[in-house]
DNA sequence: CGTTCGCTTGAGAGAGGTCAAGTTTAGTGG
DNA sequence: CCACTAAACTTGACCTCTCTCAAGCGAACG
């Protein structure tokens, strides 16, 4: 379940440092992190990295895989708050008495590079560079859950399934901008995105069949294919003065995809 | 509209140093803030502080009043992200080109601490605490923006209002310790409400007065008056175990009060 | 004393939920 | 390689919660 590895990877190699906490640290700050880092992990798909109300005593920086944060309301409904790609920092949560809120669970199999929470708040104040970028790292995912939050209150099952997976497909291009373009894997079942957005899987596969049916995309067993990102960008209500052009990894030199706030500082 | 006002508090009796970014500074630091403010600035109640999309160069901290962070949907519809107490940092959001993706806007008369945003970061480089105060309060923002990510969700109209309602009030108490305690000035209409938590102000007031009737709470006119903490508590579905006793400020000594994330930590 | 903003209430319609029964896919063991 | 199983997806019928539209009322402010 909680398999504790040696080290999953070389500091130097890793997605924290071209995405992540330690993004644009020098040699010598990386050298500290290395130092501070012990108990790194490898979840296994379907496992908790932690529990919804457990005392998390470490900081986990994801290095790969997919993950997302929920909480369990007492009738004990699922809500996915965000999904988490790797760069992530998990576990910074208001760390007084009464644990975390929210859990976070893995999508796929996931690394974890970790650091116990004392080591952490000294390296905060050791390298000042990293606590700017966590604070940055933190207000993106506010800027995430503050985009959600208008569209499950605004609009329609259609609207919102077009949106989340507009916003992941545009995540996924801005993390691995080499991988094919309109096809992707996406490891999420349609309950994952029914609790997302706050609809019953049910009707999240009337939605899916309906962008089907109307040549938008498909999305069968975890595996997504966009055929027309123009109409996606249109049904997911996308504020078109965000709209960028992103034609240099598109087939059609022309089209215009809404680029989010994640996924733009992602692509900085 | 926008009035630059002199000097209108003095840093060392203000709001943010009791619960803000300033809060525990030492004096010598607190020196380096005060010469860091420059066109602090007075919004009257109904004005912006500033607009969605809109390029923010000051960082602002909410010294009187209350305010909400909001966004405007393509069609026109308005989503009310979160509610803003004194102590708040506003401001803060992605910086690179287009502009802050939501705006903030004065529900009372509001007064404001202006630090430009070039003076800011070398003020969070020079003042590490701070650094780690900032990065607490937006992880906190970000927990409440959860918190009504799962509300919206998941809860019907009418445990969504009573959440809503029971998150403003415990954290006005929260922030006044010492102001009467069961009813209270909340400076919100119904359609506030409704932008809030995703439904129309119609169908708020067929819910306020249900709760109404209940002999829970009453609200009118912006004048909140809660008869029935503990049913209110268990119409917001609050999870239990996140009550916290809160005798010493209730009449009824036994009484259980959720205390959600945000009020726990300005409690602090 | 009138105007405006916010609150109140009703009737009808529609989006999405619930329940219940199949079907497809991926994974497992023989 | 095939049979079997569990998880995920699919579809239909019905029902309910919330929205929409519309009209009237009350309070506050000039």
């Amino acid at each position: 379940m909680t398999v504790v590895a040696p080290i999953p990877v070389d500091c130097t190699m890793c997605a924290a440092r071209s995405n992540g906490l330690c993004k644009e640290l020098t040699d010598c700050e990386l050298a500290k992190v290395r130092q501070a880092r012990s108990g790194d992990r490898l979840v296994p798909a379907g496992s908790d990295v932690f529990a919804p109300g457990s005392h998390c005593h470490t900081i986990y920086n994801l290095v790969d895989g997919w993950a997302f944060r929920y909480s369990i309301l007492e009738d004990g409904q699922r809500q996915i708050l965000d999904f988490v790609l790797p760069g992530a920092v998990l576990g910074f949560c208001s760390a007084n008495g009464s644990g975390s809120t929210y859990g976070v669970q893995a999508l796929t199999n996931v690394t974890l590079c970790a650091i116990p929470k004392e080591h952490f708040l000294s390296l905060l104040r050791d390298v000042p560079e990293m606590g700017i970028r966590l604070t940055w790292l933190i207000a993106r995912d506010r800027n995430l859950a503050y985009d959600r939050l208008s569209s499950i209150g605004k609009l329609s099952a259609r609207e919102q399934v077009a949106h989340l997976i507009l916003e992941l497909f545009i995540r996924c291009h801005a993390q691995w901008p080499n991988h094919a373009i309109n096809e992707m894997y996406l490891p999420l079942t349609q309950e994952h995105v029914g609790d997302a957005v706050g609809l019953t899987s049910v009707h999240v596969n009337r939605v899916l069949r309906e962008l089907r049916e109307e040549g938008i995309l498909e999305f069968h067993y975890r595996h997504l294919r966009v055929l027309n990102v123009d109409r996606l960008v249109d049904v997911a209500k996308i504020d078109p003065q965000l709209a960028v052009q992103w034609s240099s990894k598109l087939h059609e030199p022309s089209t215009l995809i809404y680029l989010d706030p994640a996924a733009r500082d992602m692509a900085l």
